[in-house]
DNA sequence: AGCGGTCTACTTGTATACTAGTGCGCATGC
DNA sequence: GCATGCGCACTAGTATACAAGTAGACCGCT
């Protein structure tokens, strides 16, 4: 079972790929909420030790996507209202006092990078690689916070978004869909090249609420998914 | 070495005692910054093994406290002014949008017990009890963000505020400056009480901004507490 | 049949053993 | 005396062993 280092794929070390192995396939929900985990199967599967399972799951417990009963076991946390208020909540909080600073500070070469990646994002919605437009999604988001020269504001609201990106992941958007976010995404860039932090703030907190709008369709479609409040 | 749990004080578990017990001394600076730490001397001296330990630095690596560098030590983060800016954004970001929630939730039953808060503090000012103003301050702030709705507001501020919260138990405070909190502490309170969001956010803003003047003096008296930059 | 106690198999929490790698010091050669 | 190279002691990362506790199955008794 012993095995070097360099053969692990990536370049990061055990603990950082479980846990990244581990976060996407809750996200993904191909380990659905609910779910039992026990650190043996997963040290097993991945073919390394408990030591670094644990320390991965202390840190998606952090992020409220497992709950770590003592003696008993771990379990994928159900989607939870509460949660995805609280992710929304702060993710609102972080981006948007953020991009009311990118505003004020956004640079002619940051926002040609920015372009580039609204233009990828309309390639991807042309080519239907809903996937790439997620990558995009978060690469622009994250950008944006890093122009307000806290890039840890992103770190924090990614973090803190677990529960939401769950039901981000578990929509099949429909027709149109990511052209209506492209289009967000566009107004949000226009007010900061603009430099108004006012209007970047109203656009953002605007986009940001309507990922809300789909957690009723995706609670009637998963119901077994949610707690019940 | 094999103790039983119930000879442990405190009700957690061990790796949350260690946590709290390094968090502590990281922030009292009796760890001074720069310090190397070992996870040997660390579970010797406080009678557990490495692997709780392990776990509790993982959690401070989180909030910027220690550094881990594999193979050579884990050090006490210097102070960073640029940590500094970050925990400053993060905490204004959060506490001032659950305030705004705040001060249209309000419940008189919440008022009257902050209000209590209030009175303590004077009372720990007379008294010239520092610390115990801390805890009340900490206690008026978290109770603010609860009356949101949304507690997670303020374990994430409380979280990414580790290298303020350094400079704060560093700060001698001078005459006066405990009154100067209490008075501002009122305004917000106040605006709350009259559901003003607006006037609410823009007081706290200001308290929080309180603390960022401190900085240059004690950067001063601990130069070698600081990074360069 | 229905209920109750025990026992097993499994869980996480903690402790210890081992691996790979780094820096520092000391000894040796110049 | 000084520079260089080897070795030791210590580090964090990982693997494994042990401890404590829970749920559920199963067997015996009423």
């Amino acid at each position: 079972m012993r095995i070097p280092l360099s053969d692990r794929v990536g370049g990061g070390a055990a603990r950082d790929q479980v846990y990244l192995a581990v976060r996407e396939a809750i996200v993904s929900a191909e380990l659905e909420p609910g779910r039992r985990l026990s650190e043996n199967e997963l040290a097993d599967r991945l073919g390394v030790s408990r030591t670094p399972v644990r320390e991965a799951l202390v840190r998606l417990r952090d992020e409220r996507l497992v709950a770590i009963v003592p003696q008993l076991g771990t379990f994928v946390t159900l989607i939870s209202d509460d949660a995805i208020a609280d992710a929304a909540f702060v993710r609102e909080a972080l981006e948007c006092s953020a991009i009311r600073l990118a505003a004020e500070r956004a640079t002619p070469a940051a926002l040609e990078e920015i372009q580039a990646n609204l233009v990828a994002q309309e390639r991807a919605d042309d080519e239907g690689d809903h996937d790439a437009f997620d990558v995009l999604d978060d690469a622009l988001h994250r950008k944006l916070c890093e122009l307000s020269g806290h890039e840890i504001a992103w770190a924090l609201a990614r973090r803190a978004n677990g529960h939401l990106d769950r039901v981000r992941r578990l929509s099949l958007p429909e027709p149109g869909y990511l052209g209506e976010m492209i289009a967000e995404h566009r107004a949000v860039v226009a007010a900061v090249a603009d430099g108004d932090p006012d209007r970047a703030e109203r656009e953002l907190r605007h986009h940001l609420r309507m990922v809300l709008s789909q957690v009723s369709t995706i609670r009637d479609a998963h119901p077994d998914y949610f707690e019940e409040s």
